[in-house]
DNA sequence: GGTGCGGCCTCCCGATGCGGGAGGGTCAAG
DNA sequence: CTTGACCCTCCCGCATCGGGAGGCCGCACC
């Protein structure tokens, strides 16, 4: 039977730390004094320590730590971990891809950017939406865009999708991803979908989308410096895509925000009613 | 100018992230109005919000952010920032350390570790010490160990080092890496230290050190199924390390860690003293 | 000019995982 | 018994984010 110091010096776990964890019951003491509190480990609960103290370099939230210890079988085990590196992995993209942009943010001098005013017809295509967290974005996409693929088979034109400012705002809102086609079928999540008519301020974005962020912005203040206001959700088509061409570097992925010319500050006749749509 | 919500959906910063950031300094809106204390934003202010965005998705603190955009010249700029990137690259290495640790601690049956007692006796070694914090140990390792190696001619044997349990408690303690040769020289740092003599459990840790704290737990198992207690600072020896070989597979590491035996619970002779020393 | 609702404000609280420190009991060498 | 290291609990602070309450503001619409 070890003491709670002991212990800590053969795992390398701060004492507090090893008492943080009984309360938090991730690894409990072999006997604890009834009279004193004092702790006792067994030197049997090394490696349980040190797969904790793994775990948690590894980011594993303390939570998830107990549940991959409490589970019996290793192989449940193994997949637990297995899904924390992929959670990883990730990660590891996200930063990747945030460094990418945080180049091009300071990069000394960018080039202007190509924004083009265009009005869309309404148009009816085949389309699957949702509600979907931030986090899960790229998931859903890659599962509705398969589903998409299958079900229409003479597209007319690039896929696109339609993306709330919620998802941004709020960390969930509603996505909706599109191919147009003659005609739109019914099936599964697949289901006709018609757009609204609406001005569109376009930019196109050139490459991986690692960086698409920066356009976004600096489509962004094009728009507000031609003094119009964004309404409702942001349009993406993906004109070449991975599905295209494996070079990253001919992607092009067009940008379009729906916009309102702002209300020139001039009595209107009665007729002329055009007003600047709330932005929900 | 815009309003904090409309500079949100632009810059996909959350409006309370962008309160927050305002508070904290970070991003101050163009314009504030007194009465009503609403927040305008210009649309030059776009870029600065997603050089935010982007730093804070590396994990950049929030300080570090705000003296990353104080700094004026790009220059400045450019290598705060990849210290940064440096960081991330050593917190890269640590989790893959993590992994190739996790994966041994969950092997179904590891093999019995090898130890072996050994009585050392006290030794004149050229060494280097202080006191060093967890996060600087393998800086301050480098450049001690290159010191020795420049200042000891004619080594006697493999290098090592004594490391403080309270560096893994507390988070800092003393270091101590040392050279053996006949006649230890005074140089910088390099100073002759007697190393008290000890008994040593002793086991030898093979490969890169990413999982050696798993050789240390098996170590300190041994250790307290052999009723003995632990006595100071833990002890490795570089038998082959990578200035012997660039083959990790080959690299030996010896740990010895000092112990006492622990008295037995039976009278003892006046003379017979030999206690378990407090652990220190 | 009034109304309604969405946008904006401030302030407080919680989660997460770690450490610092106060105040006090426990253990074992001498 | 004394002493000093060790252990206990409890409270607070850190950083960053989100939720929610309670209330003012502004703008489209009538």
């Amino acid at each position: 039977m070890l003491a709670i110091g002991e212990f800590s010096q053969l795992t390398h776990l701060s004492v507090r730390t090893l008492r943080r964890y009984h309360d938090a019951g991730l690894l409990e003491p072999a006997a604890v004094d009834a009279t004193t509190g004092y702790r006792y480990y067994s030197p049997d609960q090394i490696p349980t320590a040190q797969v904790i103290h793994r775990l948690r370099e590894l980011d594993v939230p303390l939570s998830d730590v107990q549940r991959i210890l409490r589970s019996p079988d290793p192989s449940t085990r193994a997949t637990l971990v297995a899904d924390h590196l992929q959670r990883l992995e990730s990660e590891l993209d996200r930063t990747r891809a945030a460094v990418v942009s945080l180049r091009r943010l300071l990069r000394p001098d960018p080039a202007a950017l190509d924004v083009e005013l265009r009005t869309v017809p309404a148009t009816t295509v085949a389309a699957v939406e949702d509600d979907v967290a931030h986090e899960d974005v790229l998931d859903w996409y890659a599962g509705a865009m398969a589903e998409l693929d299958a079900v229409v088979r003479q597209p007319t034109g690039a896929p696109g999708g339609l993306y709330d400012n919620a998802l941004f705002e709020n960390g969930r809102g509603h996505l909706l991803v599109y191919r147009p086609t003659a005609e739109p079928p019914r099936s599964g999540r697949v289901h006709p979908v018609t757009l609204p008519a609406v001005e569109l301020a376009v930019a196109t974005h050139v490459g991986e989308h690692d960086d698409i962020d920066v356009t976004y912005g600096e489509l962004g203040s094009w728009v507000v410096a031609n003094a119009l206001a964004v309404a409702g959700p942001v349009r993406e088509t993906y004109l070449v895509g991975p599905r295209d061409t494996p070079d990253p570097g001919a992607w092009r992925t067009e940008i379009g925000w729906p916009v309102f010319r702002m209300a020139p500050p001039v009595p209107r006749g009665p007729g002329a009613v055009e007003r600047r749509p709330r932005t929900s």
